[in-house]
RNA sequence: CCGGGCUUAGUAUGGGAA
């Protein structure tokens, strides 16, 4: 059964997907190719964009004398999700139910997470109360995913009703929690919670990592509370994090949006000469603070050498130069963008 | 009995619209 699989992955890996199905599909009526085997066969063509076969492959089985087992079902359900096939998804965590198996922890998580992508808050909710009733004790991914759910969805109060509900549960939050909160309440414009929470944090001695102390340094500086925002850029270096570009190009819109473009031109030149790279982003970024600001000719320097560190403009670029123009009733340079625009190759929204 | 494999969570930039 083993070569089996191997062969017909084989196939597909050179591409021989219609020689290798008719042959599957005999194999799985023979009961030739067991459950293991038939999870790769389902991964590999999924994999392969071949989703509508990865189906097929799975009802044969369902009906064949091998059934498939429960991954089989939650790598469907996964695949089904990344093609925004919600409803399917759905359906095919309920099959797994009539077929007499049990769905796991992985199987829930797997279609919350799709319907938190998707923006099912309450159906999420749904299935987080289900993997509760299966674990008594959801863990601190499930809370996660719940609680960026309601984040996405813009319901500030509900994720943190989550938070709470999950400290009252003895959870300890992770990093990843934190991190999500602090993206909610920075988006709500909540630095007062923001700093309750960062009390919170480090009273449990949960060690950010960079893409926290990213999220933090982000919710702090978009609230203009521009002092902390620094000062946790400093403990992070002290406590050994590297920062990386993306801190740089936070702490920049940090004091773009403050009309701080000198600062933020004095940070963009420390991360260049301390061997970072910005990328277009950090670009934009710091265009758009010198926009603001009115430093219109060193905004345009600043497009100008974006090549030296082979960054590309991008539709935002020119989106915020263009604008720029606009204001300045600089013809002449907005005819000069449109052309660099039609040479690049930008995608245009 | 032990171990392993496949499936699950969080970061930065413009304008417009509601």
């Amino acid at each position: 059964s083993l070569s089996y699989a191997c062969f017909l992955s084989l196939l597909l890996k050179i591409g021989q997907v219609d020689e290798a199905i008719p042959l599957a599909m005999k194999a799985i009526m023979k009961g030739s190719i067991d459950a293991n085997c038939g999870n790769i066969l389902i991964d590999s063509l999924a994999k392969r964009n071949r989703l509508d076969l990865s189906c097929k492959i799975f009802q044969r089985m369902r009906r064949g004398p091998c059934k498939p087992n429960l991954i089989a079902y939650n790598i469907l359900i996964n695949y089904l999700g990344e093609a925004r096939r919600v409803i399917q998804a759905c359906n095919i965590f309920h099959l797994m139910k009539r077929d007499g198996l049990k769905p796991d922890v992985t199987s829930h998580l797997s279609l919350i997470n799709i319907l938190r992508k998707n923006g099912k808050v309450s159906l999420a909710h749904e299935y987080f109360k289900e993997l509760k009733l299966l674990v008594g004790k959801p863990s601190a991914v499930a809370y996660a995913c719940l609680i960026d759910s309601y984040g996405r969805a813009g319901k500030e109060i509900q994720a943190l009703k989550i938070y709470d509900e999950m400290k009252e549960n003895e959870v300890h939050p992770d990093v990843v929690v934190y991190s999500t909160l602090f993206r909610i309440l920075g988006q709500a414009r909540n630095a007062i919670a923001a700093n309750r929470l960062l009390g919170e944090m480090r009273y449990k001695k949960c060690e950010p990592d960079l893409q926290t102390y990213n999220q933090m340094i982000d919710c702090f500086g978009r609230n203009g509370w521009i002092q902390k925002a620094f000062d946790i850029f400093g403990e992070m270096r002290r406590n050994g994090t590297c920062p990386d570009t993306v801190t740089y190009s936070i702490l920049i819109n940090s004091l773009g949006s403050k009309g701080e473009a000198l600062k933020a031109f004095e940070l963009f030149k420390e991360m260049v000469s301390e061997g970072f790279h910005p990328n277009v982003i950090t670009y934009n970024s710091m265009i758009k603070a010198l926009a603001r600001a009115n430093f219109y000719e060193q905004a345009f320097q600043l497009y100008e050498q974006m090549p030296i560190h082979e960054c590309q403009p991008d539709a935002i670029t020119f989106s915020i130069l263009l604008d720029m123009c606009t204001d300045h009733c600089d013809a002449k340079r907005s005819a000069r963008l449109f052309n660099d625009l039609k040479a690049a190759d930008v995608t245009p929204d």
